[in-house]
DNA sequence: GCATTGACGTCGG
DNA sequence: CCCGACGCCAATG
């Protein structure tokens, strides 16, 4: 078990603690886990995930309430999105000033 | 330990 | 409103 709280498994536990229907901006996650300028530190850690992780990552957007993620991967975190209820564009939009959650 | 990268954010044109 | 450049910070090689 680590008993360090290094900043990749404060994001783990930030991303875990949203509620499902709602979603964050990396910059929020970043601010708390301690390092406001590390919003792409979020992105880093996210897209090097480990394996087996059930961690919602998806529930994590950019600032504009778009997801950044493109190809694939966007059309994946999309369908996620809206398996939990939220509306987003086929761009990736999301409606910001209802789904935004912050601790 | 150094250099490069990146799922961001803010500012300027 | 759209695009480009710089800065930040931690992970990865």
């Amino acid at each position: 078990m680590d008993t360090q709280d290094s900043f990749p498994q404060r994001v783990y536990q930030i991303i875990a603690a949203i509620p499902e229907g709602h979603v964050t901006t990396y910059g929020d996650v970043a601010h708390l886990a301690g390092s406001p300028r590390a919003a792409r530190q979020v992105g880093g850690v996210l897209k090097r995930l480990p394996e087996g992780s059930k961690l919602p990552w998806h529930r994590v957007v950019n600032r504009h309430g778009q997801i950044s993620l493109t190809g694939p991967d966007l059309q994946r975190q999309r369908q996620a999105l809206l398996s939990e209820g939220i509306v987003v564009s086929g761009d990736g939009h999301i409606d910001m000033e209802r789904y935004r959650w912050n601790y």
